[in-house]
DNA sequence: GGGGATTCCCCGT
DNA sequence: TTCCAACGGGGAATCCCC
C-alpha cells in the first residue's frame, strides 16, 4: 500500500516547502531536485522568513479549500449556465485570433552572468552567479548544474555549491550592453518592446514579408546580430503572438531557437500538453490554485474546465484563463506605455530604533526626489512600504490634494505614515510614487501654490482649523484640506489635547509673519474667523458643552508668540521650551527627536509653547504631565494589531462612541 | 450603485 | 563569518463618499 501524505511529509518534510528554486528553468535539467529542496528546506527551517512562508502557504491553503467549497456547491443547473457563458466566450475570443503575425521573442542567456563573464574571463566555466549573499539576480548555466538559481539567496546557493563565485551587480554594465542590444532590435522592428534590460519582443512580420524570409531565418539573423555586436549569446522563441514567443524562447536555451508554426493546428497541439507554469503571469500560486482547486495541470484542461473557471473567477481573470486555453496572446503593436510610479526600497537588519527607521526614511524620500526630479514626475499618492521583522508586509497610503516631488513633501507626508505604525521592527522601508500628473514636466500643476502665510493673509475658508501641524518650513498647505488632516488632529484622544491643537494652530505665521500692522489686523481677523468656525466644529463633534480656551485677544497672543521664538525674550526663561539639547533632545521633557526632523521638533516645541500660553492664560497648572509627543508616544489602541479598516456592524449602531473615533480615525490614516 | 482610495496579493525580471 | 532584493505593473476585495 502507497504511504500516505502525511507520512511522507512527515519523512521528508522539505516536500511540503514549496519555494520556486526547483521550478524547471533553463540549465536545471538533470539537477538533484530532492538534494536541492533539502538543503534549501534545512537553511531555511525555523527562521522568520521560513515561518512567514508557512503562513503565506497555510493562507493559500485556505483560499483552495474555499473554492473547493464554493465548486462543490454548484448545482447541475449552475454548472449548466456557465457552461454556456464559457462557450459563448471562448467562441468570442476565438473570433479574435490573428494568425498573420509573426512575433519574435529574444532573451539573453544568463545575461548579467554573461557580461560579468565578458569582462572578466576568468570567470569562464566556473560556477558563477551574480548578487549578494543576500540575494542573487543570476547564475551562470555551470551554477545552475547545482540549483543555483536567480532570486536565491546567497548564502543558500553556496551550500548547494561552495564553490560559487558570486559577483556584484553592475548595471552601468548591463545598461551597455543591453543599449547595444537593443540598437540591433531597432533595425528589424523600429517599435519593438523592450521587456526589460535583456528581453525583447518583435513584431517581424513586415521585415520577413520584405525580404521573403521566414521566422526562422529571422530569428537566426538577429541572434547572430546580437553576438556580433555583444559577442553574447541570446535565445529567440517565434510565434503567431507574445505570449507563446515568450514560451518559446525559453524552449531551446541557451543559444537556441524555437518556431512555431502560425496554423491553428500548431498552435492547438502546442498548448495541449503546456504546463499552466510556462505561461508568463501564472506564478507559484496560481499554479498552485489551478491544480488544487481544479485539477488543472496544463493548458489545455482550461479550457476542459473552463464552466468552473467562470463560475468561480471574474470576468477578466477568465478571459486570461480561456485565452491561455486557446493559445491566444496579443497580436498587437503596443502603444507607448507611461510610467504609472515610481518607488524605492531598502532592507536592512531589522531593528524598532525610531531614530533610525526616520534616517532611512529620509534617505529614501531623497533618493526618490532626485529620481522623480530626473524624470519630471510629480505624483499625488504617496504609497509607504513596509516589511517587519516577521516578513509580513504592510502598505499604507496617502492620495493628497496636490502633486508632489519635493524631499520635503515626501518626507512630511511618509513621516505621518510611518509615524502611525510605531512603534514597529522593520527590516524594510520603501517608497512610491503614483497618480502622475498628466503634463510631466516636473513642475507642480498647481502653480497657484500659497505658501502658509500667503494662505492665512488670504484668508482661505476652506482651511480646516482643526489640523494640527503647524509646519513654518513648508510651503506647502495640501494636508489641510485632507481627510487625512482631521484624521490626524483626532489621533489624540482627549480634550485637553483638542484645545492644544487649536492653540497650536495660532502658531502657523510665527516665523513669517512681518509686523506690518495693516496685515498684523487682516491675520487677525482671519484667525478670529477660523476659531468660529473650529469652535463650531468641534462643538459639533464634541457637544455643546465644549468651549476652547483660545479665545481672546488674538492678535496680543500672536505678538508675544513671536517675540518668544524671534529670541526678543531671550534673556527670560520663556526661551527654554525652544532649546534642543544636542540637537535632538528637548531640554522640557528629555524626549528624543532626530535633528533632521524638523517638522517632529517644531511641532513638539509649538506643544510646549501651547501650553506654557495655556497655563498663562488661566494663571493655573493646568498640566503636569509631560507632552504626548506623536513620535514617540502613541496612542497604544491606535498602533495596536492589524490596522485593517473596521467596518461597524449594524449592532454597534450609529452611535459611535468618541473614543472609537479617535482610534478608528489614527488607524485609517 | 458607481467610482475613487486603500490594501493586499500575484507576477515578472 | 555571511542568513531571503529592488523594483514596477496589474487585479481584486473592501471601504467610503456622493
Amino acid at each position: 500500500m502507497a504511504k500516505s501524505e502525511t507520512d511522507v511529509d512527515t519523512a521528508r518534510p522539505w516536500q511540503s516547502y514549496h519555494t520556486v528554486y526547483t521550478n524547471a528553468k533553463a540549465g536545471m535539467d538533470g539537477v538533484d531536485k530532492e538534494k536541492v529542496q533539502r538543503i534549501v528546506y534545512q537553511m531555511s527551517k525555523g527562521s522568520s522568513y521560513f515561518k512567514n512562508e508557512e503562513r503565506k502557504e497555510a493562507d493559500i491553503r485556505e483560499k483552495i479549500d474555499n473554492m473547493r467549497a464554493r465548486l462543490a456547491k454548484l448545482t447541475a443547473a449552475d454548472l449548466s449556465h456557465y457552461q454556456m457563458v464559457a462557450d459563448k466566450r471562448i467562441s468570442e475570443l476565438e473570433a479574435t485570433r490573428d494568425l498573420s503575425r509573426i512575433w519574435l521573442h529574444v532573451d539573453m542567456d544568463a545575461f548579467y552572468a554573461a557580461v560579468e563573464t565578458l569582462s572578466n574571463p576568468s570567470l569562464k566555466g566556473k560556477p558563477m552567479a551574480v548578487g549578494s549573499l543576500s540575494m542573487l539576480s543570476t547564475a551562470n548555466y555551470e551554477a545552475r548544474k547545482f540549483g543555483v538559481r536567480a532570486a536565491m539567496p546567497g548564502f543558500i546557493a553556496r551550500k548547494l555549491c561552495p564553490k560559487l563565485i558570486i559577483v556584484p551587480t553592475d548595471f552601468k554594465k548591463y545598461n551597455h550592453y543591453g543599449d547595444l542590444t537593443r540598437k540591433v532590435f531597432q533595425k528589424y522592428d523600429p517599435n519593438f518592446l523592450a521587456a526589460s534590460l535583456d528581453e525583447a519582443y518583435l513584431d517581424t512580420t513586415e521585415v520577413c514579408k520584405e525580404r521573403s524570409i521566414t521566422g526562422e531565418e529571422i530569428a537566426e539573423e538577429i541572434r547572430a546580430c546580437v553576438y556580433e555586436e555583444t559577442s553574447l549569446t541570446c535565445s529567440a522563441g517565434v510565434a503567431p503572438n507574445r505570449l507563446l514567443a515568450k514560451v518559446c524562447s525559453d524552449i531551446n536555451k541557451p543559444n537556441g531557437q524555437f518556431v512555431l508554426p502560425n496554423n491553428l493546428l500548431a498552435v492547438m497541439t502546442f498548448i495541449s500538453s503546456l504546463p499552466v507554469r510556462k505561461i508568463g503571469g501564472i506564478g507559484k500560486v496560481t499554479e498552485h490554485v489551478l491544480r488544487d482547486a481544479f485539477g488543472i495541470n496544463t493548458c489545455e484542461e482550461m479550457l476542459q474546465k473552463a464552466s468552473y473557471i467562470c463560475a468561480l473567477f471574474s470576468h477578466s481573470t477568465a478571459d486570461f484563463f480561456l485565452s491561455v486555453g486557446l493559445g491566444l496572446g496579443r497580436t498587437d503593436t503596443p502603444e507607448v506605455r507611461l510610467r504609472k510610479s515610481i518607488s524605492n526600497e531598502r532592507t536592512f537588519s531589522a531593528t524598532s530604533d525610531e531614530m533610525f527607521l526616520y534616517h532611512k526614511l529620509e534617505d529614501l524620500a531623497e533618493m526618490l526626489s532626485t529620481d522623480m526630479q530626473k524624470e519630471g514626475l510629480c505624483g499625488r499618492t504617496l504609497t509607504l512600504k513596509l516589511k517587519t521583522a516577521s516578513f509580513e508586509v504592510r502598505n499604507r497610503a496617502v492620495t493628497l490634494p496636490k502633486y508632489i516631488c519635493s524631499t520635503e513633501d515626501i518626507l512630511k507626508h511618509a513621516s505621518k505614515l510611518l509615524k502611525a505604525e510605531l512603534p514597529v521592527s522593520l527590516r524594510l522601508i520603501g517608497l512610491r510614487v503614483s497618480h502622475f500628473n498628466e503634463d510631466r514636466k516636473g513642475a507642480p500643476l498647481d502653480s497657484t501654490q500659497k505658501t502658509l502665510i500667503n494662505f492665512i493673509v488670504s484668508g482661505d475658508a476652506s482651511r480646516k482649523v482643526m489640523d494640527n501641524h503647524s509646519d513654518p518650513c513648508v510651503k506647502n498647505d495640501d494636508e489641510t484640506s485632507l481627510s487625512i488632516g482631521t484624521h490626524e488632529t483626532c489621533s489624540f484622544n482627549d480634550r485637553d489635547t483638542l484645545n492644544c491643537s487649536l492653540s497650536l494652530k495660532l502658531d502657523d505665521s510665527n516665523f513669517t509673519f512681518s509686523n506690518d500692522a495693516g496685515q498684523m489686523e487682516k491675520f487677525q481677523k482671519t484667525v478670529n474667523e477660523n476659531v468660529d468656525e473650529t469652535k463650531s466644529e468641534v462643538t459639533q463633534l464634541l457637544g455643546a458643552d465644549f468651549s476652547p480656551p483660545v479665545e481672546g485677544n488674538c492678535l496680543e497672543r500672536m505678538k508675544s508668540e513671536i517675540k518668544l521664538l524671534e529670541g526678543e525674550a531671550a534673556s527670560s526663561n520663556q526661551r527654554e521650551p525652544f532649546l534642543w539639547v544636542n540637537d535632538y533632545k528637548c531640554s522640557i521633557c528629555g524626549i528624543e527627536l532626530p535633528p533632521n526632523f524638523v517638522d517632529e521638533r517644531q511641532e513638539h516645541s509649538d506643544f510646549h509653547l501651547a501650553q506654557k500660553l495655556q497655563e498663562e492664560e488661566s494663571g493655573t497648572e493646568l498640566r503636569t504631565s509631560t507632552p504626548r509627543p506623536r513620535v514617540v508616544q502613541k496612542d497604544p489602541i491606535a498602533s495596536q494589531g492589524k490596522r485593517k479598516k473596521q467596518k461597524l456592524s449594524p449592532k454597534e449602531g450609529k452611535h459611535i462612541p468618541i473614543d472609537q473615533f479617535f482610534t478608528r480615525s489614527n488607524q485609517n490614516f
